[in-house]
DNA sequence: TACACTTTTCCTGGTT
DNA sequence: CAACCAGGAAAAGTGT
């Protein structure tokens, strides 16, 4: 498992760019020269490692979950299964294409990508100036395309928070129970089209919740706890088996396909 | 600074 | 008895 490194800290006090803000207009900004040094030596999931054209399968889940965490996106207008190719398929995608695959997203995300393969992934890290751009975005995709893949497609919220070390700990479970390599049997599916997953090593999902948030104090104890809030705000539901728990209705990113 | 929200910490009591 | 579950209460941490 990655430490996601607390690299806000030293950072200077600036807001994160616009994910679509021009390559000129961002280098004209000496503050985001340094953020992006900074950043691009302790962030690492793994697809940024890679040229998109050189992504696996893999990669490209990863590329398209760390979409809809950071932008927001509501993962059940994302057919992931549509996306079931490598970087260098993704990569030969058309605009049209992506807005076949991706629905109301398609054209947030190719343009998304184009700027990652132009500039690299500096532009990932917050939608926040682009809030209005998506807004304007997936209206426009709305009306213009009908391509919205589920009954429930919605705008994203514009309320969320951005940093990494804010990661919310249903997400860090998510984003293990998506990770084999990362996850080292610590959870295990269990029912994986509903949600419903066990924990495998309590005690080493304590320890790495404890290195996310640089708490040596973390036990399975107060970790579950913190899950057991989940119940109220419909992040997760109980499951009456000891160490087993089911994603809710208000989660998202963790199914194989979103139709 | 106030406020909202999430998570942590501690606790009592119950269950497996 | 250990490990886990349920959930109240309060505090801490963080973002707006």
């Amino acid at each position: 498992m990655l430490d996601s490194v607390n690299f806000n800290n030293c950072l200077p006090d600036i807001s994160l760019p616009d994910p679509l803000m021009s390559w000129t207009q961002l280098l004209g900004n000496q503050d985001y020269y340094v953020f992006a040094c900074l950043h691009i030596l302790a962030f690492d999931r793994g697809w940024t490692s890679f040229l998109p054209e050189q992504w696996s399968k893999r990669h490209v889940w990863q590329w398209l979950q760390f979409c809809c965490d950071q932008y927001k996106l509501d993962a059940s207008c994302i057919p992931f299964s549509r996306f079931d190719i490598n970087g260098m398929q993704l990569c030969s995608m058309s605009r049209q294409e992506f807005v076949i695959a991706a629905g109301v997203y398609g054209d947030y995300l190719h343009r998304i990508l184009q700027n990652l393969r132009i500039y690299g992934e500096w532009f990932l890290l917050s939608p926040d100036e682009s809030k209005q751009d998506f807004k304007q975005y997936s209206q426009h995709s709305c009306l213009l395309s009908s391509m919205c893949m589920s009954t429930d497609c919605h705008i994203p919220p514009v309320t969320h928070r951005t940093s990494l070390q804010s990661t919310h700990l249903w997400e860090f479970v998510r984003d293990l129970l998506l990770s084999p390599e990362e996850n080292s049997g610590i959870l295990e599916w269990e029912d994986r089209d509903n949600g419903i997953f066990r924990v495998v090593k309590s005690e080493a999902l304590a320890k790495v919740w404890g290195q996310r948030k640089k708490n040596d104090r973390m036990t399975y104890e107060k970790l579950s706890r913190a899950l057991r809030y989940y119940y109220k705000t419909g992040i997760l539901e109980r499951v009456d088996r000891r160490l087993v728990y089911k994603f809710g209705k208000n989660t998202h990113g963790w199914r194989k396909q979103q139709l």
